[in-house]
DNA sequence: TTGGAAATACCTCTTATGGGCGATTGACGC
DNA sequence: GCGTCAATCGCCCATAAGAGGTATTTCCAA
């Protein structure tokens, strides 16, 4: 029993690649690949009232980036989903591209089968990446060290909430004293003088 | 020409998963199994002296949590890498672990098949993960929306390197009165009352 | 057993902060 | 042309915060 067709469209300025995949999809059983732009404000212009699954969706475009077409498209169609394919692997077009709303985020060099299968991914509720991507995202979430005491984390947490010194005091049964002796401390840990950037950093470290 | 076999270990409390884990992984070509433990602290005391490149982690195990060894393994040995295998899909377990060093997030339901691809695909610097998973931690980058102006967000992110009104004044050649009057309209937005909570929600909300 | 964190509590002093007010100017949209 | 909003500047006041101390207890590791 054959499924529905997944409905993509491709943004992409480069005539020989938009024409290529736009063929090499919509020759392949299970796709229908109806329309391509050369552009973001083509693209913004068209989707939106078209019955479209995903957009394949390149970076480097000319006028808009495709990181802002990915974040305008998202906005007005939240359902939709965007995979970039792009050649950008630095850390900038990634994290923008995700910030964006990118449901995946592919180099060029992945080969047809493999787009498609990806493209099947994100259709069934994944996200893939090509190798070297997911290995920077995950990285992303690494902890470096946690200089702070289980009490000092526990008190930092609630200043990031916007507790005061007697609050604090009163939330975990202590001396307003003690509570600012424990903030100074941790001050002095993360090398800060003020709350604003103790939560800065601690949020940056992923200390809290 | 053969390629040098992958040695890992696996770590999991439930014998019967592990001794087929163990057989699979063994008894496939390029593939290398000689080590299983059912809880951490054996694993912890005999890993490390080990050529391992992949070490399979179970979340839910007796004693120490998964987690809780990924994180003192990746201490010890950061070029080791560890694949979470689990049930847990919960936000908490996946983004824990990703903090702790995992470099891949794998359910238990994944196929034997697939678990080996997924082993060569760290073992090449990828970071496979589950759909389900891939999905969420994209979506963890998603931004909201940003109710801030650019000066708004300009003295936002002034205030969170640890600037005081008078700092903030002088760098944007402003009166320091100006600078409190766009920062109480900044906390009106973000609905906060100080400097810590609204450092704390815009990182969260990745405003700034 | 001794040294070092961590956790607890207190004091004084100066400065920064946030709340509550009001006010003008210049864009931009409708 | 009118309203809205961002951006700018101002004042007063109560309180919170931060910088400087000192000191005790507990508990773990070297």
């Amino acid at each position: 029993m054959p499924t529905q067709n997944i409905h993509i469209a491709i943004v992409e300025d480069d005539n020989e690649i938009r024409q290529t995949l736009n063929l090499i999809i919509d020759g392949s059983a299970g796709f229908s690949c109806k329309y391509a732009f050369p552009d973001g404000e083509s693209a913004l212009a068209s989707i939106g009232n078209l019955p479209l699954d995903i957009v394949l969706m390149d970076i480097d475009l000319p006028g808009k980036s495709g990181i802002a077409v990915t974040r305008q498209l998202k906005r007005e169609n939240p359902e939709l989903d965007i995979i970039m394919l792009t050649v950008q692997s630095d850390d900038d077009s990634i994290f923008e591209s995700l910030c964006a709303g990118a449901s995946g985020y592919l180099l060029k060099d992945t080969s047809p089968a493999e787009l498609l299968v990806h493209i099947r991914e994100v259709y069934d509720g994944g996200a893939p990446m090509s190798n070297s991507i997911a290995r920077r995202i995950i990285n992303s979430f690494r902890v470096i060290d946690n200089p702070l005491s289980d009490r000092e984390t526990e008190i930092l947490k609630m200043l990031s909430k916007g507790l005061n010194y007697k609050e604090i005091a009163h939330e975990v049964f202590l001396s307003p004293h003690t509570v600012k002796t424990h903030i100074k401390n941790i001050y002095a840990k993360l090398h800060v003088g003020n709350r604003a950037e103790a939560i800065y950093k601690a949020l940056k470290q992923k200390l809290i």
